[in-house]
DNA sequence: CTAATATATGAGCAGATATTCATATGAAGG
DNA sequence: CCTTCATATGAATATCTGCTCATATATTAG
């Protein structure tokens, strides 16, 4: 065997079988680092509610429509959010229902610790 | 009325009333901060397999012991995680099965879409 | 006590990030 | 066309974040 200071094969080797490819780790990573972020959640969370226009989301969270639309923007690389334009406006609305899910979820996380 | 440019008040409103308060959104996007890096994730990937000493999670990823308990800091700091003293070593465990099942949810919404 | 191992922590730095500001694009009305 | 309203986007900036390096603390062995 080898001579480390302290072994820690027997119980990494296991752990190492059951852990997800590295790539997927790395992905999960940057999924909640877009929900990381208190505008962003504040985005969805109206987005579940309601689709909404940029317009509207920034005068609900009370932010300059520039900062919105950023934020916008990297919602809809992560593919959280949708969007379709209606005339002058364009109206965000979540892209899928695992997004609620995941809001849901963390918010119990929050609220049962108290 | 407001004479406004485009008024929303009629949807805003309603989305207003359903919204969670705005301290649990900063929380929210606090703890989702927490889980969006690719280090802690793979820490609580790890742990979610089995407690861990902080030199075996450092074997484990490749990375410095130094890195390694800084980040255990923060997963400690957000209550993620919990850890004993053992003799010479620190054990790590996952302090809430919450933390499984917002990984597990993470994991499910990355690897559906493939 | 001293030495060795395991962990924690502060300072510093390089890279990432959220907002602002200015400006560009796009749609509808006159 | 020209103007106005709605949105998008690039550049600049100030802040935050994760790692490294050096060092401190803690436990055990001798």
């Amino acid at each position: 065997m080898a001579n480390r200071k302290h072994d820690h094969e027997n119980s990494l080797s296991a752990v190492r079988g059951e852990m997800p490819p590295e790539e997927d780790l790395c992905n999960l990573g940057d999924l909640f680092k877009v929900f990381g972020d208190t505008t962003r959640v504040k985005i969805l969370c109206s987005l579940s509610e309601s689709e909404l226009c940029v317009c509207a989301i920034a005068e609900l969270l009370g932010m300059t429509q520039s900062a919105i639309s950023h934020q916008l923007k990297v919602l809809k690389d992560a593919r959280l959010v949708g969007n379709r334009r209606e005339g002058k406006t364009v109206v965000y609305f979540l892209s899928d229902d695992h997004v609620r899910t995941i809001i849901a979820q963390g918010l119990e996380h929050i609220t049962e610790k108290r």
